[in-house]
DNA sequence: TATAACATACATTTTAGTATGTATCTATAA
DNA sequence: TTATAGATACATACTAAAATGTATGTTATA
């Protein structure tokens, strides 16, 4: 109706997000509709549109906000080091975020089981997305070449498959625990999953 | 517009699904019509409604039809032994199926990322799922058993937890590959992956 | 006074689902 | 053996809902 201060204008903003956050993990991104975040908001379909083109739009904010802040939160408690035990701890550290934090939870069902990637969503979202994804990579890679450097690792490792192994590894198991296949907890499937792994390449 | 004999109207029904993957690889489930799918097989959309009640209706076809007919194409190959290095090869020769078989790839990839499991579609399509899903859980689950029994096992391993874990991994690095977020081949990855697993929980 | 921050109304497209039409096959009976 | 009735395997046409995006209206703020 009216305008509001900039204050207000930036919680609308937040609204909608959080409204657009249960909405797609109740429905699944196809299925949302801006009319349903928009109401859920307290707020009709101007205002979504105001702040965001469409629902490509929204994920590539959530993703930037939800994933941002966490690191952010996180960032204190994440080890420095580069050890494989480090690495482990790191895991646990993000499923640990992901079963105290039902938003962040929510957040990751929705992109890990709810989603469709079109083409069209990924030229949209690849960017933003692109933030988490290479975050942990990288965490994975420093670690890796610190361990091969001290001869931690066997030598038929190969360190770029070993990575991506790694990172596929803990994706399959937050889809498999939050799209509700598996009944264990995440921490208890990551730090099993993890361990293991790692001790496999070690020497 | 006629009737045909029993055997062309079989092949109507494969065309429809053939069809139905092509579409669904290439749009994702939601962006999916049945005009198209008629289209493309040389029908109209009155074809598919007469085999098919819906989309979901089609997922679970293509499920049923797809899995099957490569585990009755596996059988032969896949170990019969329950070892920790069947367990390896079998999820090997599963990778280099999908290697091979373009079809069977673009069927994964569509199962893993271009599907939104919304509440709808896995009541329709669950039981169908289960063939497959199942049908790795049981294998992993007897080799980590006999595993067990034979000893080789760590003694802090989880044998149920386990299990999930190494389907998570499996499915992980399907997805990881076929999103094409990873350019190592499947068989690579499947490899490196189990290998090194499988050597973090034996003793 | 101009514009930011929305609400309201509308136009357009899209698609699922259904209802009906129709030609051919198959079964059955004379 | 053939005629015919009914069912099958689709095509065509239509309804009805739904949702996207836009255009325009409104009000308080800076």
């Amino acid at each position: 109706m009216a305008r509001k201060c900039k204050e207000d204008a930036e919680k609308t903003r937040q609204a909608v997000l959080e409204s657009a956050l249960d909405v797609f993990s109740e429905k699944g991104f196809a299925k949302t509709t801006f009319d349903e975040i928009a109401a859920r908001a307290g707020f009709t379909k101007g205002a979504v549109y105001w702040y965001f083109r469409n629902k490509a739009d929204l994920v590539a904010a959530l993703i930037t906000e939800y994933v941002e802040r966490k690191r952010a939160e996180l960032a204190p408690v994440v080890p420095e080091g580069n050890s494989l035990d480090d690495l482990l701890n790191y895991f646990v550290l993000w499923a640990e975020a992901s079963e105290k934090d039902q938003r962040f939870s929510r957040f990751n069902r929705f992109m890990a089981c709810q989603m469709e990637w079109s083409e069209a969503v990924i030229d949209r979202v690849d960017k933003a997305r692109a933030l988490t994804k290479n975050h942990h990579l990288e965490k994975i890679n420093a670690v890796l070449i610190e361990s091969k450097n001290k001869g931690e690792l066997h030598e038929d490792v190969n360190i770029d498959v070993m990575s991506h192994v790694i990172m596929s590894t803990y994706i399959g198991i937050v889809f498999s625990v939050l799209s509700k296949r598996v009944n264990f907890s995440m921490v208890d499937m990551v730090h099993s999953g993890m361990k293991a792994l790692l001790n496999g390449i070690r020497k």
